[in-house]
DNA sequence: AACATAAGTTAGCAACGCTAACATCGCGTG
DNA sequence: CACGCGATGTTAGCGTTGCTAACTTATGTT
């Protein structure tokens, strides 16, 4: 009973039972772990992870509350390996927008960029928990936590290196691209917390990260940090 | 029974009764609008804002689980009451950035930045509530809201102007305004959230910092956005 | 002194997270 | 094929929480 993180995205493997639509109420859900992740993704959307709960999930998916903890450790187990799938969609829309745009340059890199923010829009209270809860997620003991936040920024540090200019790996590359995930990051936050709204004009996110990647790209290397 | 912003930062006017340390433990606490608020923000920063519970601040404040429905009209609102504090705070230390610089350019303008990072850096949980939670806190009525943030964001956009040449007030340099926001928003929430810690290299914040002030400012402003 | 009001109290509800103990189903093995 | 055992459900219940209702006590005005 520990994460499920062994039904990564959506795909149903041959599912020892196929919830049957309308077969007379069975005694087991059979597909229970999928379809808690999907009840408590569609609350965390729709309320805020905070004010999602177990029961409300529960409720959604035809069981009782205490059935979740045949599946999960307790609530924080459940929003982890929500993570865990946010990770890996946010690393394929990444990855697909990186296919997207055969030349190395500014560009390539905007549209990662903008991928990167289009899944906060489209998914922002995932996003919040992916990156804001941390602290109160992980145990100080699980140390492969970051793998999957780590395969996120692998995709942009090459292209990166490449649009730049600068030796690949190297540190100042690392800090550019750094930069730049700072500053796509810094839409997300900005946009999906309604944040922009104190400047009183509209903003144009894409229009923002294209002029990021064009200014800090060109700009060269930050000096030091 | 409303909000209680009328105790702005934490200076104690007359105080009706001020607690006196042992004095037979009085009925009337005195000034428990304070010292919830002094409650829950020890409280926010050490438990997050999730796990703060009112329950937990009126044990620290020795009253009962009933009283502070006397002075806020929910958990939220008193939520709300230290966001007021807090943008108050994050003024004053941008304001006192700006002050600590007397010629006008980039430096100025990284310093108020460096001095945003470092208040999330000091007040993370405040911090994220400030900036996170503004859906769950605000009631679609109550329209004078983002005031304190907006007071914020004024301390930045004449120097902004004054450091990059642009027509102060004019759309290009809002839009460079909102950018060098964007950044430094981003440093802070990637810093309080553990999250530079996937890229493996040690960050230094205030460089990139002044990084991203040198490139944005010298790159002269957004095309579009 | 009388009294209205502000600011505390206790008691209690519903929702929540989680556990314990029990029930049922499905699958592998004698 | 019976068996049984583990996986996966159930009900019952504990402690905590947010909040309300009804009551009590202090404060300050007339």
């Amino acid at each position: 009973m520990a994460d499920a993180s062994d039904l990564p995205t959506d795909s149903s493997p041959p599912a020892p039972q196929a919830p049957a639509p309308r077969e007379r109420a069975r005694y087991h859900h059979g597909d229970l772990a999928h379809a808690l992740l999907g009840a408590v993704r569609e609350l965390v959307e729709r309320d805020g992870a905070d004010r999602m709960s177990v029961s409300k999930a529960c409720r959604m998916a035809g069981v009782s509350t205490a059935a979740p903890y045949k599946h999960f450790a307790d609530r924080n187990d459940i929003l982890r390996s929500l993570c865990d799938i946010g990770f890996d969609e946010l690393r394929a829309a990444m990855q697909a927008a990186h296919d997207g745009v055969a030349d190395p340059g500014e560009a390539r890199v905007a549209e990662i960029g903008k991928a990167y923010v289009a899944f906060a829009a489209a998914n922002p209270g995932l996003f919040r928990v992916m990156f804001g809860m941390k602290r109160e997620l992980i145990s100080p003991s699980d140390e492969d936590y970051g793998l999957e936040a780590k395969a996120c920024f692998q995709v942009v540090i090459g292209d990166v290196a490449e649009a730049s200019g600068l030796e690949p790996g190297s540190e100042p590359a690392m800090r550019l691209a750094i930069m730049l995930w700072t500053f796509v990051h810094g839409v997300s936050t900005l946009l999906i917390d309604g944040d922009y709204e104190v400047t009183e004009v509209p903003v144009n996110t894409d229009a923002l990260v294209e002029a990021a990647a064009r200014g800090l790209l060109q700009g060269g290397p930050p000096r030091a940090g």
